[in-house]
DNA sequence: CTGTAATCATTCGGGCTCGCACGATAGGGT
DNA sequence: ACCCTATCGTGCGAGCCCGAATGATTACAG
């Protein structure tokens, strides 16, 4: 399979900007999600784009909407929902109350697929080597350094609540 | 300029493999790291990937080592470097000793172009909120999250010590 | 009921990134 | 000298990603 390594990550590894040290070492722990993700995509027959749309449609979605949780742009929706349709894992039915939208889902085999990538996930996770206190800890500085900073906590990438167990 | 916001980025939110919220986080607050230096990428009539090229040849390097210290492999460097030489802003010149290898190094105007980067970079910084200790305790943190896992902290994502201040 | 504005998905063009496969050169061993 | 291997940069193919523009449809205003 080639390990693809996640396709078109990550161009920038930018300056230090007055913090000694501490960007690199965001930058290495979002990596590590990354290659754990991108493994377990690998693993399970499909890119990152792809097991990221997979994960994302355990309920079905319009476009619009999959492109919300997938956090990118309608354009590439429809490219990673193409590849997925033409490997059968998915299929784009009319949406009954609208004919301009099309609604997404999967089929058995995305079905299929997706349980394996999800069991694949929970091996060996990321960023194990934190207790539960120090795992809190850094939740509340990161969470305090963004909204100190820009927008409210997040607002881009989503953390509605803690809704992201591993299902 | 249209604030071109990245080009390739990240394009995989994955799950929270048993970390509540601590994942969206970790991303949320690369993704400011991102944005800030894609908006000052802009700003200068860079994109992203072509900043961090400039960025990163304070010093002239090859095409290898410069892939080393842009964080990518040299097909991509390549094609990153052609974009800048037809803009003037660096160019290749052959290396005494070797043959094969190329020395890429910016031009007058390039070092111009890279002055104004800086600049850019150092105002209004992402994650200011965080005090000193704050930031002592997330690099601690992030360390050992880091190597307590992979491998010894970040090999991949070259801290090399504490040598990326704002210059 | 008709015209205008908003929304949906897609197409198009362009930039980024990688793996693989070259051709050219360098270096080590024989 | 000679070959065998490693390294350097690059071409090619493919995938990812976005902004702008497009055609279809819906929603709203009058």
């Amino acid at each position: 399979m080639t390990e693809r390594e996640t396709g078109g990550r990550r161009g920038v590894v930018p300056q230090g900007a007055g913090l000694p040290g501490l960007t690199p070492l965001l930058y290495a722990a979002t990596a590590r999600l990354d290659a754990h993700f991108a493994a377990s995509a690998a693993a399970t027959g499909l890119t990152s784009a792809q097991a990221n749309a997979v994960y994302e449609l355990a309920e079905p979605a319009g476009m619009r909407e999959l492109g919300r949780r997938m956090c990118c742009e309608p354009p590439n929706v429809t490219f990673v929902v193409d590849r997925l349709e033409e490997r059968g894992l998915v299929r784009r039915a009319p949406l009954p109350g609208d004919r301009r939208a099309k609604q997404v889902l999967l089929t058995e085999e995305g079905h299929a697929v997706r349980a394996a990538l999800l069991e694949r996930l929970a091996v060996e996770p990321p960023l194990r080597g934190l207790s539960d206190a120090d795992r809190r800890t850094l939740r509340t500085l990161l969470a305090r350094a963004l909204d100190a900073d820009g927008g409210p906590a997040e607002a881009a990438y989503a953390v509605t609540s803690d809704a992201r167990q591993p299902e």
